[in-house]
DNA sequence: GTCTATAAGTCGATAGAC
DNA sequence: GTCTATCGACTTATAGAC
């Protein structure tokens, strides 16, 4: 049984993916979750915390998730596989909180606003380094890593949208094909 | 010399695209502008209506875009390539106003709702078409239409985000660079 | 822990002087 | 065409009864 907590937690990404951090009332997840919104404030701080929580629990999960990556003993190119699978992985397991790290992040406020995107940064630095070790192994073209990186990360970062309308997809399936476009591209 | 109207538009999807709909105050946007928030209803009649012309002379430019190439007596592959200069070319000139298309079109209220989800609905039917119409020749792999789809457009529309902070790449190289990583992904 | 009532502030948009 | 002043609705969040 989940907590009440929890349960405003999970109204709340859903409701933060549709419809966007500001569209959405206090009043309108209030309704989602059966109460009045006045409360929800005897589960909750505010409705920032909701959103900072929301994304630092996904921030953490990628932050972990590279840390794995990174002290594995498997080379660039399997690094590589692995990670663009982890974030699929994580995509179909937290769909809507996903989604917020994609374009809602912009709406944290104080320290956490820095917090978050330094985490971010991390990771993408990462994520780029594993390119770069890629290229430098002979087995990638010889490209543009910033371009590289940008477009890889935005087929992976939009993918929730998709996924939250073909949710009845084989995630291993999913995960071949998705691997297949963006290492060997469209064509033959 | 650009009308106070354009002005007000320019600076509309510049927010727009850096806070979102919701965030952004007519308050905010008068300031940009240079005068009080009451001014600007001299020259326009509501937010919303900001809102709505930015996204449907984009919705507009990219109908006539794939107008011309379905026109065109260029093979599918040919067309393909086409599409993807045709988005590049158009985030290098409107930067602002496409980033609203990933996005903020869902604040768009009414009608005009309808209206610009049958245009973007109608776009990505035909640029599926081209997809199938290559995998049909043979030039391209066997794979899930939909993801193709869906991981091609990923990137070119959250190119605006990536060239907002690298306005200074040659647009030729950008399109070289992207047309590669589509077609040929990143192994070599 | 949930409710009603409301505080305190912001929002889009309008009225009317100049 | 721009301004000041303001309306009415909506926002997050709190106070206090039950």
């Amino acid at each position: 049984m989940k907590s009440k907590r929890q349960q405003i937690k999970d109204h709340a990404a859903r409701l933060f993916r549709k419809r966007g951090y500001k569209a959405t009332s206090m009043r309108d997840l209030a309704k989602e979750v059966g109460m009045e919104a006045a409360s929800l404030y005897n589960h909750i701080q505010s409705k920032q915390e909701l959103l900072r929580e929301l994304l630092m629990e996904m921030a953490q999960l990628f932050t972990t998730g590279m840390e794995e990556v990174q002290t594995s003993p498997l080379g660039p190119q399997e690094k590589l596989e692995r990670l663009i699978a982890q974030y699929i992985r994580f995509t179909v397991e937290h769909t809507d909180a996903i989604s917020l790290i994609t374009s809602e992040w912009v709406h944290l406020e104080g320290p956490a606003k820095e917090a978050y995107t330094l985490l971010r940064d991390r990771y993408e630095d990462n994520f780029r380094q594993v390119l770069t070790d890629c290229i430098e192994q002979g087995h990638f073209r010889e490209m543009d890593v910033g371009i590289a990186l940008f477009s890889t990360l935005s087929s992976l970062r939009w993918l929730y949208s998709w996924y939250s309308k073909h949710r009845d997809v084989n995630p291993l399936e999913l995960e071949k094909e998705m691997t297949g476009m963006l290492l060997d591209g469209l064509r033959k």
